[in-house]
DNA sequence: AACACGTGGGT
DNA sequence: TACCCAAGTGT
């Protein structure tokens, strides 16, 4: 810094952030008009989920659920259905709860407050500060993953970003810089820099608003910063997964409660078994005599934990009967966009083209 | 603290 | 290909 400058680095640091954010933020559906509701229903769609995947599914959401009072008065199924294909559906579900709460305890006035949006479900550290600053503008940090990389290599931190410790640290560091009255601009500006110039791997250094201030860049270890530790690699499962056909129907199972896709359509499944033919393994499973039609391949679905490899086998059901297990039914054909399927089985439809 | 929880795009 | 990891939360 020369002779006059009075600038400190914390507000600098703001100033060439904000400036740099009004510039060149991307145009997204949700800063429009970023009253409670919309915020909140971008942010809960962006946990975990890029910006280009959200954007569709925010739009037709926010058609479809224009109001709180909406949302919280809709169908699960019709929320979840509108969530199909996002995955973690556990947020639709938190967001219709949420929604409810919203309604019933606040007459449909979304909360401003720290504690009032903690106690919502599927809302977070994370997205009560987001939801804070951007749709209050409330001096409160909202630390993502895009803030956890620019702060550690602002101040080269070495430390393991998946520790409790670290992240609080970083919290900090960012609740000290929210300039006055510019909070909301400033999350926004912070995470708009980690998704466009300071990525994951090659980072933009060279057009980084802040990067006289970055010591990762000074120290040349933006390369290796943030550290993570690493993920237990996913388990791999085999299974056959049943297309029991009758006419235009096609047989279907409501998955249990709990667990991976739990309280979602899916088609029946079996763990692969070498010594057990797939028509008798599904014929015992659903008490149907079954005969099988054909193989329609395999396909693989991978979740983060898991990755299935999936053989898909149509089957003909020898008798019609109508009594089948709990949980299953049959759907028509037609009928299937209109339940929440996630899209391992809509794999599995694709395969056999039938949609 | 560590893991479950979906899906897709980038390298 | 395989791996990384994304506007995280709940348990």
């Amino acid at each position: 810094m020369g002779i006059g400058e009075t600038m400190e680095a914390p507000k600098d640091i703001c100033n060439l952030l904000l400036a740099w954010y009004a510039e060149n933020k991307r145009d997204l559906p949700w800063r429009k008009n970023p009253d409670p509701y919309s915020t909140w229903i971008s942010e809960m769609m962006l946990q975990q989920t890029r910006v280009e995947t959200v954007i569709p599914y925010y739009y037709r959401f926010l058609e479809r659920f224009p109001t709180v009072s909406v949302l919280a008065n809709a169908d699960e199924e019709e929320v979840l259905t509108a969530w199909k294909g996002l995955g973690y559906y556990s947020r639709a579900r938190n967001l219709h709860l949420a929604a409810k709460i919203v309604q019933e305890k606040y007459q449909c006035v979304f909360p401003n407050s720290y504690q009032a949006l903690r106690l919502l479900p599927g809302i977070g550290d994370y997205s009560a500060g987001a939801i804070l600053s951007i749709a209050f503008n409330q001096p409160f940090p909202a630390v993502d993953g895009n803030v956890l990389r620019v702060i550690s290599r602002v101040i080269c931190l070495e430390g393991d970003i998946s520790e409790a410790a670290v992240k609080k640290k970083i919290r900090q560091i960012v609740s000290d810089l929210i300039p006055e009255g510019r909070a909301g601009e400033f999350t926004q500006a912070l995470m708009e820099l980690g998704a466009i110039l300071c990525l994951p791997q090659n980072p933009l250094c060279a057009d980084c608003p802040i990067r006289v201030y970055c010591l990762a860049d000074k120290n040349g270890r933006q390369d290796c910063i943030p550290v993570r530790r690493q993920s237990r690699p996913p388990a791999n499962l085999d299974y056959w997964v049943a297309v029991v056909r009758k006419d235009n129907d096609i047989l279907m199972q409501y998955r249990e409660h709990t667990g991976l896709l739990g309280r979602m359509w899916g088609l029946p499944m079996a763990v692969k078994n070498p010594v057990v033919k797939p028509e008798k393994e599904f014929a015992d499973q659903l008490g149907l005599n079954l005969q099988k039609v054909k193989s329609l391949g395999n396909t693989k679905h991978v979740f983060t934990h898991q990755v299935w490899n999936m053989e898909a086998i149509e089957l003909m059901p020898e008798e019609s009967r109508n009594d089948l297990p709990q949980g299953f039914a049959w759907i028509p054909l037609g009928k299937i966009d209109q339940i929440p399927i996630p899209k391992a089985f809509q794999k599995i439809f694709e395969l056999g083209n039938y949609m």
